[in-house]
DNA sequence: TTGAAAGCGCTAACAG
DNA sequence: CTGTTAGCGCTTTCAA
């Protein structure tokens, strides 16, 4: 029972693969009978039905999905594209999205773009090739100029962290522009006043939508964004660690930094402290995404949490919609959260508040 | 030239694909004539190959990887393994896997088991009804007994942290044995006699090979590692501080503390700031793996780095040439190194030493 | 309730 | 050099 390998033969070695047909011919009837039993139909008498059911599993089958994602035009797989699987950032999408998938018998081809362009062009295209049943894309870079026909080609599609055109494209969001506001208002609400930001890559509608809300709120508050203090870079802990550098290095007014995610913001901490800058004191840092690894760092970041895992969660649920062509015209659009950690603020407050109980994994 | 869908026809929307036979009778030629330039084979003349190219440009063909694998048995597709890419010691693995397998033209399928054996057989099982040429499991935590057989299945598998029937899969690991043993020489060292360790999940073969180790050394310094002072736990933060914190309350005594990896390690720090611990004064504390975020921790933390990226990069390797039919009987061992850093020894020597250049993403 | 025929899009093997 | 035939394992359609 235990033996997925059959009882007839022990199929040690690969390519001994049971058909519809051999479990036809074991059972005594034709191979669509077979086929209808596998797939749950009706038109199949109880005695029958038992007969197959009992040949399937003494020849241990299993279904080719190949071949029938070649008749059935599905494959029961979506593909996930994802800009860099080590930015922490985006596993909690793919678990998220994941969870989803699996529960619906939806299986992951996960592609990983390595923040090019091209690559997740050319992943659009390979997911078209293997017939994945719909994509979702996570933060992509590309222009809507060159998305949006790879998207259309598609049965289904959502996009992740990014408006997008119904028609195409279901889309799954954070309010980034109210993010960035919230992130902005807490900094001069700490009494900073001379703002900059590190605006990630320039490509990334995300870290747009944010320097807009951190463009308005300063405004609003009669302070000023300078434009050479609105500094793109790579979102990784290196091209945080270099612009915080130069950008403090030859700007040492600067008392307040918004940095496009945690791992920038690691950077930005790392920089500081090589200018012999202290945080909070000379200089507030904080990060947007609220990584797991944010509380670790020294100080203690504050940042934006983004709900991340709900964000893979709900993708992944809009895509099935929409493959049965439901929930067109359905946007989601989910709040940020103002993390505050020592990173702004001198005496960070009693950590274990509320705002730690959608994590998982994490004490307390 | 760059408009994908082909110029007969705007295709917007999906399910508009051409096929060989679309191409075939634009180019006036032969379905396997075209199949023979699309696959780059020879015994076409010039002139036809030059029709048939701008025939498929014209009309944006793209092979359907499907139909291909039905017939030739092979789907371009590497299956990954992976526990839970939520710890940043994976996304490394499949970053050096992915990077391998793309630039021959193979797609990952990744999935992500969230440290349950169950999910995992049923990935494998997964795998095989895609018909993946290959697979790789990483760190795979089913028993041999279940695992084996399960990998005999496909035609080509590669095992990552894992000792293994080289017949049934290759094996790329680390030879955590020494890694163990190195980092309970420096908490020695250190001075540290009263020797803890949080060994991470039962199940774990590498958490095994690493309590040899620490049981081997700490055996032949003379030291004493009590039975009661090994608690397994699971992998992550929470779990590291839950495992710490009963430990370290219980037996006060305690002074170093070898930890499965460097989240453990991470709630293994939080659990001694929570019981007023001073680290390393008090306490010495040591991960594994070397994750990004290990030198950003209070204090940075001491581990011994896992060569991850490289791990991913020979399993992929080793699996396309086990799929040659190449390189059985040849395993990869590679060797962890010690990192030092302020969680084991108060005055960390300076960071930038030769350790630091084979991480990318990273400062300096 | 059951089965036979046709074909998804492609490639291997053989013919011309 | 080029084309024809057969068939991968399955599902859809239609007939019994």
């Amino acid at each position: 029972m235990r033996n997925v390998s059959g009882s007839d033969d022990p199929a040690h070695g690969a390519d001994v693969k049971v058909t519809l047909a051999d479990v036809a011919r074991r059972a005594g009837v034709s191979i669509m009978t077979v086929s209808r039993v596998v797939n749950d139909r009706p038109g199949v008498g109880e005695a029958t039905r038992a007969r197959v059911r009992s040949a399937i599993a003494q020849l241990g089958y299993r279904p080719n999905i190949v071949a029938r994602g070649l008749k059935a035009r599905r494959s029961r797989t979506i593909g996930l594209l994802v800009p860099d699987v080590t930015n922490p950032y985006f596993p909690d999408i793919v678990r998220g999205a994941e969870d989803v998938a699996i529960r619906h018998g939806f299986t992951l081809l996960l592609t990983n773009v390595i923040e090019d362009v091209d690559r997740e062009a050319s992943a659009l295209l390979a997911f078209e090739d293997r017939r994945v049943d719909g994509v979702i894309a996570a933060s992509p870079r590309l222009d809507d100029e060159r998305l949006l026909p790879l998207l259309a080609r598609h049965a289904a599609a959502v996009i992740v962290n990014r408006r997008s055109d119904p028609d195409v494209a279901g889309s799954v969001r954070i309010d980034h522009e109210h993010g960035a506001r919230m992130a902005i208002r807490h900094l001069a609400e700490a009494g900073r006043r001379e703002i900059a930001v590190l605006a990630g890559p320039a490509y990334s509608h995300a870290g747009r939508e944010r320097l807009l809300g951190a463009d308005r709120e300063t405004r609003e508050r009669g302070l000023l964004l300078h434009e050479h203090r609105i500094v793109p870079g790579p979102p990784d802990v290196d091209g945080g660690a270099r612009a915080a550098h130069a950008l403090l290095a030859h700007d040492p007014e600067i008392d307040g930094l918004l940095c496009f995610n945690d791992l920038v913001a690691a950077g930005a901490l790392q920089a500081a402290t090589e200018l012999g800058l202290s945080v909070p004191r000379d200089l507030s840092v904080i990060g947007y995404d609220d990584i797991l690894f944010a509380r670790m760092f020294t100080p203690a970041l504050s940042t934006i949490r983004a709900p991340t895992y709900d964000l893979g969660r709900h993708a992944a649920t809009m895509l099935l919609d929409r493959m049965r062509g439901e929930g067109r015209g359905v946007d989601i659009v989910l709040q940020p959260e103002l993390i505050v950690r020592g990173s702004t603020v001198p005496a960070p407050p009693p950590e274990a508040h509320a705002a730690d109980r959608t994590r998982k994994g994490v004490p307390r």
